[in-house]
DNA sequence: CCTCATTTGTGCGTATGTATT
DNA sequence: AAATACATACGCACAAATGAG
């Protein structure tokens, strides 16, 4: 499949640098350089995009400053970091279990708390009157220190009053839900889409402007049906995927 | 939630134009400017953003070009297109199914085909031996006359070798299978990325550069469990989103 | 019909970023 | 490293169209 020199748009609104820089960035992810550990070299990368090797030199510079690769005279580009975390979506869905073993350190923040009256569209989708309090939770999550997703997170306040506590201390809403007593829920259903990063994103997932994430919108509920908790979560498009199995 | 200015990165290989445009974009999918059916003066939309009211205008003239948009002197930018549709993803995935009423016309456009042998990856996938003869189709689905996918769609060649013909017919997927026999099958697994939108996608669904991309890569089984094709879907992000109701 | 506020369209000068040679 | 060409973004000013009063 896709051999041979994909070109890149000019004058465009997105710089050449940028492009080329997000072209390397998804074939690192994708193990593409994995025999060599190296990124092809600079006059190679010039030829296979079409540009000036001075614009493969902008691109590499800015993964250099992501920590992605490093460029060593005389040897060349090597690569630093790579990864993508596979998200497996079923009933059963849960963060920390979802990464499995992809990564050895997970790690689950939380950034903020409050309680708040529900929206039209957020007491829709919980089944509760609007205006009705709800727990908004802003949190975290990384794998082996590097973060991997943006939630914002609402629970029925009237329910599970005590998130707040129970998550903090746990860094699971798994754990924190058998905590408040609620031992099993389930995913009913999940909403995809991806757009740029925005000024939040480019902050708490350390991305870089332009970068795109995945926005999942995400419904549980209780073992009777009831929803227990709504989320939207961000994850850096680069890094992640989801699958479906069914 | 999110009241007042968000703001926008500067020299970051990102045109500020092209962030706008895509702040724009997304507010007009989301239906924020529902109520008068106008997007916000030029003036309001650079304080907005922080931005010179000639950036503005960039961003505005490139959603012009896109046809999202048509400014008219003395009145405003009137929203002319206004769509995301939505992808429901379960064990009964089917293309013209899942948009269901939410297009009026649809249809599904041949490209092009192949017959060749298959790739390791794709062997795997398919559960047939590397170098395999398997079907290769190209094709572009549309729904009111707008591209809404973009496909690589994998068959093995020895048991729908008729493929081509009864797609090009049908220009359906479950009617061309009808037709070689296969009276059902299932989705059982989709693997969901995003990326930039390459040349082929800028083409093909008729993007602007840095736009980006839904990839879906889907198997599907007849109902013995054996692979009867893989395929690999393209969507523009910013008129479509999946939604998993498990 | 005219006036006025609002809103988009246009021109010009300047500074900086991007990409090539 | 330097010179060049073009794109991007800003600031200011004014013209032209629209719709309300």
């Amino acid at each position: 499949m896709d051999t041979g020199q994909m070109n890149v748009q000019r004058q465009n609104g997105v710089a050449l640098w940028r492009q080329i820089a997000d072209r390397i960035r998804t074939s690192i992810a994708n193990g593409e350089y994995d025999e060599t550990g190296k990124v092809p070299p600079e006059f190679a990368l010039a030829e296979q995009f079409g540009v000036n090797r001075h614009t493969v030199r902008s691109a590499l510079a800015a993964l250099a400053q992501e920590g992605i690769v490093r460029s060593v005279q005389g040897r060349g580009t090597l690569i630093e970091r790579k990864d993508r975390l596979n998200f497996p979506i079923s009933q059963r869905t849960r963060f920390n279990q979802g990464i499995g073993d992809q990564a050895r350190e997970k790690e689950g923040l939380l950034l903020h708390s409050a309680e708040e009256p529900a929206t039209a569209d957020l007491a829709a989708r919980l089944k509760i009157k609007p205006g009705a309090p709800v727990i908004r939770l802003e949190t975290l999550r990384k794998a082996d220190r590097r973060p991997v997703s943006r939630s914002t997170t609402w629970f029925p306040a009237d329910r599970f009053g005590g998130m707040t506590e129970a998550y903090r201390q746990s860094g699971s809403i798994t754990v924190a839900f058998r905590t408040l007593g609620l031992a099993d829920y389930l995913r009913v259903s999940t909403e995809i889409t991806a757009t740029h990063a925005d000024n939040a994103d480019l902050a708490d997932l350390e991305l870089s402007p332009g970068a795109i994430v995945l926005v999942a919108k995400a419904l549980n509920t209780d073992t009777d049906g009831v929803p227990v908790q709504y989320a939207v979560s961000r994850f850096p498009a680069d890094m992640v995927q989801f699958t479906i199995e069914n």
